[in-house]
DNA sequence: TCTCATTGTGCAACCGGTTGCAAAACCGAG
DNA sequence: CTCGGTTTTGCAACCGGTTGCACAATGAGA
């Protein structure tokens, strides 16, 4: 038999002999129908292949079960060519489409904070992932003048703020600790800038592992990079410039370790016999490079699907709670 | 002066002393409006920074302006994971911005196509953008039945089909002939499946290039992989294995040719002193890796911008037109 | 001054759902 | 059989835009 395409409920509504609102409330699962039309309605539907207009519930209930993941474009470490800030995405659109919520990319310019109005007030989407370090400040506080549902990677200070991050400080200390336990005499770090929570958390974790021996670690060791990969690479030159004897670097992020492996192996150091190093991340690349990157897990993935779940919570029920998920070290072959 | 928030665009026919028709009009730049209603109507809005509920437009206009990036999540070449999807999403998200489209992240699963109805037919995107190998021809199908708008990676013999792709005959070829000029002898090659015309295109161009002299490349010194890292590691080795005076190889996929420098370096053999590495596709990992890749490059950011501008051309215009982005070899320190 | 185009503007229907409220249907108890 | 309460159902308004069509205003030509 052949079904005529149905375009709406109120087709469906003809079909079962009831009116639309009925139909309506069928498909919502409604407690307000009764059994036998409801699921006389749900058989229609599904024998007939229809799908109500997400527009218009959209326009009718003011809601658009969309989010929009927003990533800094000219962000280093987060914009689009960065693997950690497209690693969390996907961790994100799996956790949203789990939860009947679609994900919109959003490329926030970091000088206006003009994109949080364009999506939230036209209504496109309900709220907000963001995954910004540069910027963070300013697009948070765009976020929260407007009033809007969002999540955001990264430890912040700003209230009310619900953040996803990591124990960078235990990150840091775990690092250090494998290290030392591996007997490396002379540890340097490699870090994004200072002005960043982060890696200052994970310095400080660091530092207190490498304590127990000043002699391991001095203040001097220390370079900065912008998380990428080239930064990394001249950071690690630096620190073998400045103290050739280095036989461990901790760097704060994978892309910069990376980057040092590069330093080291274009100086003859061969990794880890001369040098070890340490990363942080655990980026999906870390496991392939050569070496194999022994790293701080910081997993990726379920930092994106709680992004999403915090935020559909935010969104649907109004809590705002921030989440910490475990880090976790990752031996290979680089330390 | 205090603002009050313009909900719809009747306030600001109020406001204007207009009715909302002509609005919706000077909004829309339509000719149907007289010059100076307009600018007070553009004034205003400004002014009051009013943003049209796209919800509403879409809902009359019966075209949501938002496409949908499709990647099936269980490809090893184009799931979530694969770095060379996420960067030609990137690419498209770029594009559609410009373009004033939507990108939202659809997951598709490769078992079933009801994934297409799912955001066509409720409204939710007005096309797709199709990231696949393996499904492929499923996929496709599902959209032409649908007679959805979509442009989709990589060549398609389907009908209509708007792919773009590359000319991976010629990109194989450029690999052969620099593998070749540089004193290879015995070369080898790791595809994806043969079923996959890209693979099989890569290594017609790359045997021309080699057949000048039929010892360099035999028709055993070949191995398969699925794109994925680990899968070059078990190809080179499978090489190694066959034949270990193999002096150079070209990888039909960037990750796969770094699981092979992963095996070489194994196998205590060098890079590439012992044995050149060519990959395909550029990946933004490939300058970083160690060695730094030589590699095929498809110009990805472009490749996914092209997609954007074909798709949105289709929905629009209803043009259905296939593009082929160049080729070019990038010369780094693997060969 | 009167016509007739030519613009410019407004009315009202429509897109396809949701939902408050009234009314109908049903039920058991008295 | 009537009544009061509980389900079910339908009507109609609403969400916020777009657009065909009728009508008003304007200006040029006769």
């Amino acid at each position: 038999m052949k079904k005529p395409r149905l375009r709406s409920i109120d087709d469906l509504a003809k079909l079962a002999g009831v009116s639309k609102s009925t139909v309506s409330r069928a498909l919502n699962d409604s407690p307000l129908v009764g059994v036998a039309t409801k699921d006389k309605i749900l058989a229609l539907a599904k024998d007939y292949d229809f799908r109500p207009s997400v527009t218009a519930r959209a326009l009718s209930t003011r809601s658009s079960r969309t989010v929009a993941f927003v990533i800094d474009a000219y962000d280093p470490e987060c914009g689009l060519h960065s693997p950690f800030s497209l690693e969390i995405m996907g961790g994100a659109a799996t956790g949203l489409h789990e939860l009947g919520y679609g994900m919109l990319i959003v490329q926030a310019d970091g000088a206006r904070g003009d994109w949080a109005e364009e999506y939230l007030v036209s209504g496109r989407v309900d709220g907000f992932i963001l995954m910004t370090y540069e910027n963070k400040r300013r697009h948070v506080q765009a976020l929260v003048d407007l009033e809007a549902p969002f999540t955001v990677w990264g430890s912040c200070d700003m209230d009310p703020c619900c953040s996803v991050s990591t124990d960078n400080r235990l990150g840091g200390r775990l690092a250090g600790e494998h290290l030392v336990a591996t007997g490396r005499r002379r540890i340097g770090f490699i870090g994004g800038s200072m002005d960043d929570s982060e890696v200052v958390q994970r310095l400080l974790g660091f530092s207190e592992a490498v304590a127990i021996d000043r002699s391991l670690h001095t203040p001097g060791l220390e370079a900065f990079g912008d998380f990428s990969e080239p930064s990394g690479f001249v950071a690690m030159n630096e620190l073998l410039d400045r103290d050739g004897s280095v036989d461990a670097v901790f760097a704060a992020g994978d892309m910069m370790a990376i980057g040092a492996i590069r330093a080291l192996a274009t100086r003859g150091r061969r990794v880890p016999d001369d040098v070890a190093v340490v990363g942080y991340d655990d980026l999906f690349v870390s496991a392939f490079t050569t070496p194999s990157l022994t790293t701080i897990s910081q997993h990726i993935a379920d930092t994106g699907r709680t992004l999403a779940s915090r935020l559909v919570a935010n969104i649907e029920r109004g809590v705002v709670e921030s989440a910490v998920v475990p880090v976790e070290l990752i031996k290979r072959d680089s330390a």
